[in-house]
DNA sequence: TACTTTTTACAACGTGCGTTGTACTTTACC
DNA sequence: GGTAAAGTACAACGCACGTTGTAAAAAGTA
């Protein structure tokens, strides 16, 4: 077994609970749900099993717990790069084209884990409870969402864009810069890939496919 | 050694296949790979467990058969879906939105759990062997995007249509009418709201979102 | 009817896993 | 150092599940 313990005893009160997230976030993500064992987790954690149910009370309250925090730190991450690229736009394609490279380059260790566990929660959505899935979409994507529909609305007034439906353009955004096929592939496309791919798709957000 | 699983089961009818196989896709799209169990899936056919293992080998053969057949059955349907709606264009935009129309409406009983299906392949890529994907991707999403994108591409001969990488622009535009947000909600969409968003697909497909 | 093939019910084995109790050890803090 | 909280090892329970064997029944075929 690879014991990896990245948390020796550490100070303060209960890093324990960080690694427990961090490990069940690594496992959840790459197993699923049901996949996942309390085994694998703790393993993953550097933490005996008996500390996991210390501190959450159940599998099921572990997951909601970890995609909860996912979320959480996933659209912090994301709406940080939304204002910082869209807060002042001077050349529309350009600062568009800036933006789209940084949210399609990974952006932190766990990217690759938080997008498999988007997948993972899509496929498994039929088993988490509603208020879950509920709370997990108002803090994660559809709080991002509504951060990029604020901005493409300001550039609506300001006569950048046109769309009567800026969530819907936000909507179509995401999709054509993050049009790289989810799994499928064991290697990680190269950054002359992501760029093509995101080129592409800020150019089909703009001005479409139509021959002039 | 999945790949040909013709049963020794021979001569007569063996309807007990058919319903394995689609009880075995219902199941699974449902519940995906590790939570569908043998039982369930036996007793959604009207079989006994028994007679499954003489059908297939075991649960992982079951699944590899049951998402090929489910992606040859969806392919070509949605290929008839764009044959019949691309191969004579006269009014781009009018045909291409009846082809969104009847892409997104609901176009068998087995429509949604193929997409169920399709979104537990998305994540449990990791835990299926790598021909598996790659021969499921070959017959299922590969072969309707190429078929889409040939058509794209006369388009594009004709003058109607401009773009150098007709591939990326069928991707494209599958994003854009296939834009509901996958799962979360309990309740299927309404026709209206499926239209609404088809339309507003298509237009982003044509024109983007730039001010003129 | 007699046969062959297919299906079924049933039991059984092994295993993995969620979860809990318990007694022991380590850590945090005064 | 001493006390309380947190963590650990370990064992155990119960259950669900994949898989196989076997003998009886059903279905197809001659």
């Amino acid at each position: 077994m690879t014991s990896s313990d990245t948390g020796r005893p550490r100070g303060g009160t209960s890093g324990k609970r960080r690694a427990i997230l961090d490990g069940a976030l690594a496992v959840f993500a790459r197993d699923g749900y049901s996949r996942a064992s309390i085994d694998a987790i703790s393993a993953e954690a550097g933490v005996s099993t008996r500390t996991v149910y210390n501190h959450f009370t159940d599998k099921a309250g572990l997951f909601q717990a970890v995609i909860q925090e996912s979320a959480s730190r996933a659209a912090a991450a994301q709406i940080e790069i939304i204002e910082r690229h869209l807060r002042k736009v001077t050349d529309l394609e350009a600062d568009l084209m800036e933006f789209g490279l940084a949210w399609a380059m990974p952006m932190a260790a766990d990217h690759d884990a938080h997008f498999a566990l988007v997948r993972q929660i899509n496929a498994d959505a039929g088993h988490i409870p509603q208020e879950a899935i509920d709370a997990w979409q108002e803090t994660g994507p559809l709080r991002v969402r509504r951060a990029l529909a604020a901005h493409l609305s300001r550039l609506t007034e300001r006569g950048l864009l046109r769309t009567d439906d800026p969530e819907r353009a936000a909507l179509h955004l995401f999709l054509l810069i993050s049009s790289v096929n989810p799994s499928y592939h064991r290697v990680t496309p190269s950054e002359k890939e992501i760029a093509d791919m995101v080129t592409a798709g800020i150019r089909a957000f703009l001005y479409g496919y139509a021959a002039r």
